[in-house]
DNA sequence: CGGCATCCACAGTGATACTG
DNA sequence: CAGTATCACTGTGGATGCCG
C-alpha cells in the first residue's frame, strides 16, 4: 500500500494494516493463535491465493507475524501473530461493535464461518453467576459446531461439538447471534426457526444484559465509565 | 469498494469503512466537527480531488454524514458527521493509539496539520489538578498555532493561539507530542531542539501519566459534545 | 476561489490455471 | 498442501479543465 505520507498515528497505522484482507488475516489469526496456510484460506472466503501470499509477506516484514518452520508433529509452516500483531486486537473489536449493526441487512448469500463468533461473543458476554458450577453451551450455526464455556466469570469459546451441553442452539448465524446478544428473545427466535435444547435459564446465564453495553473485558487498572444507572 | 461477503461484523465494517482515505476523511469531520470542502483537502494532503468527492458521496450514502447547505452567514455547503459516523471515534482511538509507536520513524518529509494533534491529545491528557485554577498552553509545531485549556478535569484542544497561554511549546510535532506524551522529558526535549516558555510545572499538571495509559474520556452516553461556548 | 468533472497511466485486485 | 504465474479488470493518483 501506498504511504499516506502524514504525520498521524491513524494515518501511520492504516499504512500498515490498511491494505484491503490485512485486517481480516489478522481476525484469523487472532481466533486461532496459530494457523496453516490452508486455514487462513478457509477462513477468508474470497481472497485470491496470491493475495494472501503477498499480505502474509507484508505483514511479516512490517513485525505483525512470525512464520515457523514446522514442529515435528506438523509438516507445514505455521503463522501466529507477534505481540505487536495482537495489540490489534481492541481496534479489532470497536470496528467489530461498531460494524455489528451491519449484520441486520445481512443477504444471506454470505460466507460464513462458525469460528468468526468467537471474538465478539467472548468479548459481549460474561458469566453473571460466577460461584455457580461452569456450564457449556453448544453452538450449531455454521460449518461446524463451537462450544461456549464458563470460566472464572468469563465466557470462553473454541471450536467443536461439547461433551455434555448444557444447552444448545442450532439455527440460522443470524438468529444465534440475536439470542446470545439478547436482541431477540428466546421465543421470538424459536418462532424464528431457533432450535433451543436445554433449560432456558442457562441461556440467561450468560445472554448479554442490554444489547449494547457490556464488560467482559480484562482491562488494566483505570478503567473507563462504567454504565451503572 | 467490493463486499467481501462474509457474515462477520469486522467484515461488514471494512466494506464500509475499508476505502483508502476513508477513515482520514472521518478524522477530519470528528476533529472539526463541521467541514467546509475546502477544509477537508487542506486537512487531507494528498488526496486526488476526484477521490474527495466520490468518498464523501459514499459516506453519505452510508449514513455517516450529511451535507448541509449553507446557513446564511457563510456560503457553501457544509459536511458533519451523523450520530453513526461519530461512532466510530472509538475505532479510530484504537487505531491511532496503534498506529503511535509508528510515529516514532517519520521521516520528517510527511506532511503535518497541528489540528491532526486533537484527538490523541484529548484522549491522553488530563488535568490532574482540578480543583486549580484551569490553565491554557499553546502549542506551535506547524501550519497553525492549537491551545489546550484545561475544563472540568479533561483537556480541550481547539485551533488557535491562546490569549495569555501559561505556557508555550515550540518545536516539531515529534519533539512536542513526545513532551506531552512523557516520551521525552522536557530537558531532553529541550536539548532535542523544544522551546519552552513558562513554569514547567505547568506542563507536568497535563503531562500524560505513564506514556500509555490514561483516562479523559468523556462519555456517559448523554450527550456528545456541545463544543461552541 | 470553492466545488467539482474528466482524462489517463498505472498499481492493486480478483479469478483461474498451473506447479513442486 | 502451499504456494506461483498469468491476465483482465478496477481503483487510485496526478493533472488539468470547467463553471458560477
Amino acid at each position: 500500500m501506498r504511504s499516506y505520507k502524514q504525520f498521524c498515528a491513524l494515518a501511520k497505522a492504516l499504512d500498515v494494516i490498511g491494505d484491503r484482507w490485512t485486517l481480516l488475516i489478522v481476525r484469523e489469526l487472532l481466533i486461532r493463535a496459530s494457523c496453516r496456510y490452508t486455514d487462513l484460506r478457509t477462513g477468508l472466503p474470497g481472497i485470491p491465493t496470491n493475495l494472501l501470499v503477498d499480505r502474509l509477506r507484508e505483514l511479516e516484514h512490517a513485525g505483525l507475524i512470525v512464520r515457523e518452520e514446522a514442529p515435528p508433529p506438523i509438516a507445514t509452516a505455521l503463522f501466529r501473530l507477534t505481540g505487536r500483531g495482537r495489540d490489534l486486537e481492541p481496534a479489532l473489536q470497536a470496528l467489530g461493535h461498531w460494524g455489528a449493526p451491519l449484520l441486520g441487512k445481512a443477504t444471506g448469500k454470505d460466507a460464513f464461518r462458525t469460528h468468526w463468533l468467537k471474538l465478539p461473543l467472548e468479548h459481549h458476554l460474561c458469566d453473571k453467576m460466577p460461584g455457580r458450577p461452569p456450564i457449556t453451551i453448544e453452538l450449531r450455526a455454521g460449518d461446524e459446531p463451537m462450544t461456549l464455556e464458563t470460566v472464572e466469570g468469563r465466557v470462553q469459546a473454541r471450536p467443536g461439538a461439547a461433551r455434555a451441553p448444557d444447552a444448545v442452539l442450532i439455527g440460522s448465524p443470524q438468529l444465534v447471534l440475536a439470542v446470545l446478544t439478547a436482541k431477540l428473545s428466546l421465543n421470538d427466535a424459536k418462532a424464528a426457526g431457533l432450535r433451543y435444547e436445554g433449560d432456558p435459564a442457562i441461556l440467561l446465564r450468560v445472554q448479554v444484559v442490554s444489547a449494547s453495553q457490556a464488560t467482559n473485558r480484562r482491562r488494566p487498572a483505570t478503567q473507563t465509565v462504567r454504565s451503572t444507572r
